[in-house]
DNA sequence: GTGGTCTAGACCACC
DNA sequence: GTGGTCTAGACCACG
């Protein structure tokens, strides 16, 4: 995972991070239980500070996704993928809501919007984005210019 | 008047104004040549800060739809008006395709997407406040003195 | 208030600064949609670096006391007080009974535990710690040595 | 033994260990002289680094409770039966006066404290956790073969 | 080794 | 001016 840090996309580099790992657990590549990669670890593998690395660890555990054991490392807790899958559910409806909203806003007709979602629907082959293999490599380092 | 500016909404009150504004020329309520209310007075109307105004009014100046006479104030461009419906439309689709993107990552099949969009465009009125109708009173030019 | 941050306390100094603001709107010293002082501002009074600050502001938000205003400041949550007592008063309480339960655990007897807590309940005057005056005056700026 | 060595409640596993020895000393299961189980050998059984238990050791050597024979092992220290119990009191009584200053400066009354410390003085045995009599039995020494 | 706290200072979006 | 994000690096507690 976190193959796919875009350090110039507009979204925070920690919203990515927690979207990553959300990702991860929701389709159970990261199981509960399961050891995250450390702070360090993983800041040094996708080039980013130890501090954003660290708030992501911090902002998902407040979120009830992880805990922290003191100079053991943060791990995936337990009972949570079921939540885990609710929310991502939850935030996409809420968005798909808001954008047909601003669609019927704009004058668009029903017609319209479904051709324009029928469409969207259609393309793109993988049905979960980048595959789970891809998403299991853990973090080929790459060294951009420093 | 600009009832629909939500200071807590997380969207940019600029943003907010700017959408206002695009979607009143979008829909014929302002006209090309049309005199938009000055900062001062629109900031007041809307109880905003005038260089929040000022901002979004620069912003749409570069983005073609409005042109300032020193001393006169900032008016309507002409022939915009296709162009505002044209923009405000793929702005609308770029955004449903990258939400309907997310909503596939997330694991969502094509018949629950379909379905979150018929329920959303079966309700009725905008989701989130006054309708159009209303969002617009404020954007009626007015050719107060001053 | 802040006028009694340790920095060798060994409570993180953003919890003492936390601790300050419930207290502060337990108390009704900070009413419901006061502006609190700005990170910047208060880091500087307190001779605390600004990230702590934000940190606790922050913390406070996610935990429902304050919101945010992007450009214009974080302010006092309305309907917020009572729930605010509600916790001071909950997390006491639950220190006291884990205290009382290592008295027990260490030996002490009901009678001794009673008379402790009865001496303390006598000693020291003012019946809220710092009062309300102390408190308000915000935070005396003390340049200690660099 | 020692099944009460808790990871996840946030107070220390050293100091949970050295709470667990201090108390087998201030209830005779520990007496002067005693040798207490080796790190390997406890570090094993309550399924604790063994850096930890070294730790917890070091600091009750420290404080004066043990005292280690190289190469024999460490063992409780002669006449401090009394001084493990009183600091055990002085201690708890430290930490009641201070947080029923707590509950004073948080505005509870006399009353509510005292209603609170009745009510948690009634509550059968320790409040978290198991037996000081099943926290014990670890601690009784052993003399197994080295 | 682990994460947590704090500092210093940069840059950005927003009002 | 406001807060938000990110970096760099120090120091600490914990295991």
């Amino acid at each position: 995972m976190f193959t796919d840090i875009d350090l110039d996309s507009g979204v925070p580099v920690y919203a990515q991070i927690e979207n990553n790992i959300q990702f991860a657990i929701a389709s159970g590549i990261l199981k509960p239980g399961d050891r995250l990669p450390s702070v360090r670890e993983l800041s040094e593998s996708i080039n980013v500070n130890p501090n954003t690395v660290a708030k992501s660890y911090r902002d998902l555990e407040v979120r009830g996704y992880l805990y922290t054991r003191r100079g053991m490392g943060v791990f995936v807790n337990k009972g949570i993928e079921a939540k885990c899958r609710e929310d991502s559910r939850r935030q996409i409806i809420a968005r798909l809501h808001e954008v047909i909203g601003e669609a019927k806003a704009a004058g668009l007709s029903a017609d319209e919007v479904n051709e324009i979602v029928a469409k969207s629907l259609r393309v793109e082959g993988p049905p979960y984005g980048p595959t789970p293999a891809e998403v299991l490599q853990l973090a080929r380092p790459r060294r951009a210019a420093k």
